[in-house]
DNA sequence: ATTGCAAACCTGTACGACAGGTTAGGGATA
DNA sequence: TATCCCTAACCTGTCGTACAGGTTTGCAAT
């Protein structure tokens, strides 16, 4: 790791090498999730920066994600959040360098690999929360936003299930353009029996996890996906 | 819109409410990549805060690559960024939330992908920037670093010619921890004919791309990825 | 019309101040 | 002695001011 701050790196600022002498700090003390962080003032005087500088640093690590941030008490390091990348995918879509469509393709190929992985992994207590959110799009038949909820929950539930954080971290990460797009495409099913269709294949799917059947589960999620998409393009969804 | 925040959201804090107000303002101006956005003096007058206020807001959106910051210049609303994500997975990593399998689980799933769309959508000045990635790490085999560099480019590349941008950013995302982890799987690596093999991997992987066939293309690099897996397996990597 | 320079503007950093939340220690009480 | 409460010390959030550079703009001289 080159970032021992010598001076030529100054050019970056001194925001930039205090952030990169906090996360140094972070990992050579050897800190985890909740532990604490020095005070702003004690960064302030180690480093011979301004206290200025300490909390535009604090505050891009806590941008990150990275340490969470609280009034009176310490900085702490923080856990990882799923919604730590929301931000930059909705910034990527409002300012017209992602697509929706890309958005599925993505999800499409992170979502298959879940499915499977969550049908040999998940709990117990993880497959009757799915087939619960599952069920429960049923009866929100009349109230879209609320199926909603339950599908967006459904689908991170499913990442968690996989056990391995990353997957939870992208999906999470298009939440906030779901939330966006989800009723075009709820719309876009005027049959009623595609929209009961969209049902069942949840359902379906999250009996096959709950069964552990990691082929069934990733077809279903292929199969919703592809689903999805061309509805989203009979929408006129760019 | 001025937005006049009420007090309900006040909870967060102003630099927060600042923040939500520049994103309001690049979507309600609907600003693209490279444009200006107002001063920070300017900002500080209109919500009535503090510019300290606004420079941590500044500073947090830069963090996360929405906005750009120059001394003397304006800020200006930020390209993707593929290199966006890397802190985040690297303090996964170091704070022990991520283990390196899960890493590279998840680079199997989507560099499989990525190697079927790049066959399809490659250009040909694509197609042979990969092809001279794979070569150069043939060339580099006694100077693991720089072979080290042509192969982060090389799925970079593969990543671009995908053409859709939320890949190259989740590729991005681990070059740090790849940049951590390569030299170990290639140390592990200690029959000659087994390095030799992981290079004509990555040739024959540039070829099925050039030559527009994605199930191939594919194939190879699922077994690419099951070979590295096996190697730092081998070597211990937890 | 062009060029060049100076003024106006902008960001980066520092310092000081104070409100309000949090923590720790010490003293009073039982 | 053990417990409880209160205060003092500490910490973060926000504000204001100041000034050193870098950048842009517009005017003025050519």
């Amino acid at each position: 790791m080159s970032t021992l701050q010598s001076k030529e790196k100054a050019s970056a600022g001194r925001v930039s090498e205090t952030v990169s002498a906090i996360t140094a700090h972070i990992r050579n003390e050897e800190l985890g999730p909740g532990d604490k962080l020095p005070s702003e003032a004690l960064f302030s005087k180690e480093l011979n920066v301004s206290r200025t500088v300490v909390r535009e640093a604090y505050r891009s690590l806590a941008a990150l994600h990275l340490i969470e941030l609280n009034t009176g008490k310490r900085a702490t390091v923080a856990q990882l959040d799923y919604a730590s990348m929301s931000p930059l995918i909705e910034h990527g879509v409002h300012t017209e360098q992602i697509s929706i469509q890309q958005v599925y393709d993505v999800r499409r190929t992170i979502e298959v690999r879940t499915a499977a992985l969550a049908s040999l992994r998940r709990t117990d207590e993880q497959a009757r929360v799915i087939l619960e959110h599952a069920v429960a799009m049923e009866d929100c038949f009349d109230t879209p936003e609320q199926m909603m909820e339950h599908d967006i929950a459904f689908h991170l539930e499913i990442a968690k299930a996989a056990k391995n954080p990353i997957y939870a971290l992208i999906v999470g990460a298009f939440e906030g353009v779901t939330r966006q797009t989800w009723p075009t495409g709820w719309r876009s099913r005027t049959d009623i029996n595609e929209q009961k269709k969209m049902l069942q294949i949840h359902r379906d799917l999250a009996n096959a996890i709950a069964a552990g059947d990691p082929t069934k589960a990733s077809d279903l999620m292929a199969l919703h996906f592809d689903e999805s998409v061309r509805a989203l393009i009979a929408a006129g969804i760019s």
